[in-house]
DNA sequence: TCGCGCATGTAAGTTGTTACATGATTTA
DNA sequence: TAAATCATGTAACAACTTACATGCGCGA
């Protein structure tokens, strides 16, 4: 269900082509909520069929036609009731994790191998989530309140990619004074 | 996929039931795979009509008889050959986080509600991680090296849940400080 | 000319959720 | 005696993934 709400709040923001919105999906909201262009493309059909949203076809002069999606009066309605329930927290589901539970079929190698990548991965991100904050949320004391809320779903992102990387400094240093029996 | 993998990873450590498993994806494994027991049955009917597993029935003396299964080769191959192929990390869906996107249209009062029912929430949790720190891995460095492993799974769920209540704090000051227009 | 970014979809399949169902024992 | 725990499932549905499909413009 939340998918629905998700792009009702992006659409808040500004309206959007569908492209546009899977790229928000994938760029400033990748550590707040993910979806794929097929998931974003059905669900739109599917509220603007339900009367949540508007259209409007944009002319380009070579491409062809994109449709912008505004957001309609009904579609707030719901979004505003949304925003007022309580949601539950996600369940976790992590295929690394459950192979450091089958710890002792673990290969020595590949593991360290894969920690140094995941590193990789989350050095990337959190670069990526300074820039995204320097360049929307400089001071962020001065910013109206509503950014100041978008700016805190991104300080959710560095704080965690942070913590993870503590976290995987802990799991190396485990993994290298020997945990697995091979390698 | 890969609940069908955590499944053959969790029979690994040892022969389980349907239920017990499910027990298991609730507590010990809460901060490393989700899964309830519709589709843990499921999976295992699965499982076992693949040859993956082995079903021991157990008769009990008043209760009904309950279904144990334990790994078979053919699972553990597949579990060896799943462990050594890195799995994309997961991806992000988090509906809190969706709706400081729509930070405008939030009510402050509610918010601080959400925040105290989070920190809640989110230290019930470190207290039972700790405990099971406590219980079963106290000193890590003596334990043989699947255990430190599984220790690191669970450092993960601490490491996070602590990183979560700093952000809860940054996050309660930041709406304290009045960043909604409402309320 | 090959691939990439823009731009939009359909279809099939897998995974996960919600609701329904049963029946015994234990605890308040 | 009512609720909770043990123990196992089925069925329908919603959500998500993967593969396939089309077509234009731009840069190497």
């Amino acid at each position: 269900m939340a998918l629905r709400y998700a792009l009702l709040a992006a659409l808040h923001e500004s309206p959007a082509t569908g492209y546009e919105l899977t790229q928000r999906f994938r760029s400033r909201l990748a550590n707040v909520w993910n979806a794929s262009h097929q998931q974003v493309y059905r669900e739109l059909a599917k509220l603007l069929d339900e009367g949540k949203l508007l259209v409007e076809s944009v002319q380009q002069s070579d491409k062809p036609d994109k449709k912008r999606y505004h957001l309609a009066l009904p579609g707030e309605k719901d979004l505003k009731q949304w925003l007022d329930q309580s949601q539950p927290r996600p369940p976790v589901r992590d295929p690394f994790l459950v192979k450091l539970f089958a710890g002792d079929m673990l290969n020595y190698k590949w593991l360290l191998e894969e920690i140094a990548d995941m590193r990789r991965v989350s050095e990337s991100q959190l670069d990526y989530y300074r820039s995204v904050e320097n360049e929307y949320f400089e001071q962020p004391d001065t910013l109206p309140g509503h950014f100041r809320l978008q700016h805190l779903a991104l300080r959710n992102g560095i704080i965690h990619t942070e913590a993870n990387l503590e976290w995987l400094d802990e799991l190396e240093k485990t993994v290298q004074k020997g945990a697995t029996s091979k390698g």
